[in-house]
DNA sequence: GTAGCTTTGTGAAACATTTCACAATGCTAG
DNA sequence: CTAGCATTGTGAAATGTTTCACAAAGCTAC
């Protein structure tokens, strides 16, 4: 398949977001210009961006809701669960965990790991937490798609070389810094402080 | 000032949290083929980003790693503190607020509000969780320049409207959708199963 | 002072993404 | 069946971002 850009992904997830919206209040049919408006976009860049993956609406008409969000379901591969590990239980691990919307969308937190002996045993939204040290161990068994990293700076990028080490392909990491991996795999990186600077750099430089 | 790209403004953030790291370390001076090594990016890149906003550098020798930090730290209007109200204190929210490293930054957490009459009048990192009720009297003495917006999604509009209305021109939104505000109002959305729905097209479709 | 080495700063080229604009299509009404 | 209207799908143009490549500059050694 052609290289489909980040940003179209992105906004692909969230056309989804706001079909599943309209699905859920009967709406049967939507416009490429009402989806955009929705969606802070156009209405060209609405169509473009399904234009990559195929021809799912019809002249004159718009798009079929129901049609569009099972064709984005499969697109965006959320017709099938994936199985999420998680590394770091402090406070923004376990807010993950205990989030009922990743479930409810197919992401299954499946092991949880921590190096504090106080959390070690204790449950976590029905998982139990393990001794990171059992890291190969656990996940061997376990086979995770998706590991969320959440554990201070210093030990990131260690921890990943380990997960990659296993196998995982797709890393979303909070820890504040640039992880290294080879190009198979792939990595989100959801830095607060940086986006935190960047409202700064608008606040001191309006346009 | 000639406009700026957002991922411009990212990558400045990130060479500036190398960068202290470098100074911590000693190192004087830097190459912008070092720097970009430690970010992921191309030591062109870093160039022309710099470029942006004057020569920081000297030829042959590379960047002064102080005077590029405070360079860096006058871009991106580092050198003052900021004044952040959260609202929404459920587990995300008070793991944004007791973070050390947003208050070393410069963000100041100066204003809590909640709807759950739980949480009203307990204080977290040091500050009293007041009624979202209470959000135009308090914050038109508090004089925040940043909000954090940590609701569900369904007052998230509403509550964003209110705080644009009190001036407010920086929302860090972690609600899942899309915000309508004026041109004026920045707006950095982080939206965390839109992060996995990505990794999931990627493990969909590998390329 | 000069040669040799390194590295910046920056136009220009290459590449990527978004927007435009319009032919093609399908629906509705009469 | 035809006219009129709405809306898609998509090349082409416009715009935006990254990479290239090289002259300019500064340091070191002698």
């Amino acid at each position: 398949m052609r290289k489909i850009a980040d940003s179209t992904v992105r906004r692909l997830s969230l056309y989804l977001r706001f079909l599943e919206e309209f699905e859920g209040q009967g709406i049967e049919t939507i416009s490429s210009g009402a989806l955009a408006g929705r969606g802070g976009t156009t209405s060209a860049q609405v169509r473009k961006d399904l234009s990559f993956f195929g021809s799912f609406g019809k002249r004159g008409l718009g798009y079929s809701v129901p049609e569009l969000v099972q064709a984005l379901h499969q697109i965006l591969g959320l017709t099938r669960h994936y199985r999420v590990a998680l590394i770091g239980a402090g406070k923004i691990g376990s807010a993950l965990v205990e989030n009922r919307g990743f479930r409810r969308r197919g992401f299954d937190f499946v092991a949880i790991f921590d190096r504090d002996p106080a959390k070690i045993g204790r449950a976590l939204g029905g998982v139990q937490v393990e001794d990171v040290a059992q890291l190969e161990a656990s996940l061997t068994r376990t086979h995770a798609d998706i590991a969320v990293l959440v554990t201070p700076p210093e030990v990131a990028q260690s921890v990943a070389d380990r997960l990659v080490h296993l196998g995982i392909k797709s890393i979303l990491n909070f820890a504040p810094l640039q992880l290294v991996v080879p190009a198979n795999v792939t990595v989100k990186t959801v830095n607060l402080a940086l986006e935190l600077e960047a409202l700064a750099y608008h606040l001191a430089n309006p346009n």
